[in-house]
DNA sequence: ACGATACCCTGATGGC
DNA sequence: TGCCATCAGGGTATCG
């Protein structure tokens, strides 16, 4: 469930505590998720974190080892992924079969990846060059930087669906099926609409309200359904904000009408059939 | 190129 | 109280 405002916001909470600290051991829990070398130097043992960085949904920790440049890990949090900081003298909870990887920092406290749903997982690269040329390449750019032009080039390729191809992270990067419902329904948009027939001028709004829309959601600390919390273990309010996502069968904030859902792509879509008409 | 479907996996939920 | 069935969903893979 984590998308980009959520990943944004691990990102961000997590700069502050561990960038700039050295990883003196990494520790392993009873399942692989690693792909790529799991060697404790390919995950940085020994380095120093450099930078964190994100595309889409997806995060980036890179390592520097003194003046050359360091190895670095992809992180994919999935559906249930978290990547958290905890302060020194914090003990990890015993025996929990879903902490993948511990980074033990040199500040004492430590960085943890854990996933209940294993949808998520490491990628080891080493550089990040090579992460962002084998794993980053095949995404569109991110929705907070993607421009109008470049969007309406994809959906003008395709004759999908918008929910299903904004969906796409080849279309842009970081919107999930939360996000996905709330824009097509800020924009007015029904979610089996046709890629190839929306107008440039309406992706252009579009656009707009996608950055909005994530925005919003970012200061507000993201989503937080089940259990999403942000690298400094922080929930988020936005899901008091949604308008449509999992609102089927509830009145429209707009018309009073009567939410509808759409299964597409395998995904519960949501929206109104007043203001969404089309399809 | 696209839609449909299965798979990965576990926690939450609801029925009995 | 407990046991089962069901469901959710991001990404990938495969089939038609």
């Amino acid at each position: 469930m984590p998308e980009l405002p959520e990943v944004e916001r691990t990102r961000l909470s997590l700069v502050g505590p561990v960038v700039g600290r050295t990883v003196v051991g990494v520790r392993f829990g009873p399942h692989d998720v690693v792909t790529g070398s799991r060697k404790p130097a390919a995950l940085l043992k020994g380095q120093k974190v450099a930078a964190i960085e994100r595309r889409g949904k997806e995060m980036a920790v890179l390592g520097s080892d003194g003046a050359a440049a360091g190895t670095a890990v992809a992180v994919h949090l999935g559906m249930t992924g978290s990547l958290r900081y905890h302060k020194p003298g914090v003990k990890l909870p015993k025996g929990d079969r879903h902490l993948h990887v511990v980074w033990e920092l040199d500040c004492g406290g430590c960085m943890v990846f854990r996933d209940p749903r294993r949808f998520g997982g490491l990628w080891t690269f080493p550089d990040a060059a090579e992460l962002r040329r084998q794993r980053w390449e095949h995404l569109a750019p991110d929705a907070l930087v993607i421009t109008p032009a470049e969007l309406h080039r994809k959906l003008a390729a395709t004759r999908r669906g918008l929910k299903v191809a904004l969906l796409d992270q080849r279309v842009v990067a970081g919107l999930g099926n939360i996000y996905v419902d709330e824009l097509l329904y800020l924009c007015g948009l029904h979610p089996e609409t046709a890629g190839d027939v929306v107008a440039a001028a309406t992706v252009q709004t579009m656009v707009k309200r996608m950055r909005k829309l994530l925005q919003r959601s970012i200061a507000a600390g993201g989503s937080s359904f089940r259990d999403y919390v942000d690298g400094s273990g922080q929930k988020g309010s936005f899901q008091h904000l949604h308008q449509v996502y999992g609102r089927a069968g509830e009145p429209c904030c707009r018309c009073r009408g009567e939410l509808a859902w759409l299964l597409l792509g395998g995904r519960m879509t949501v929206f109104c059939p007043v203001c969404q008409p089309g399809g």
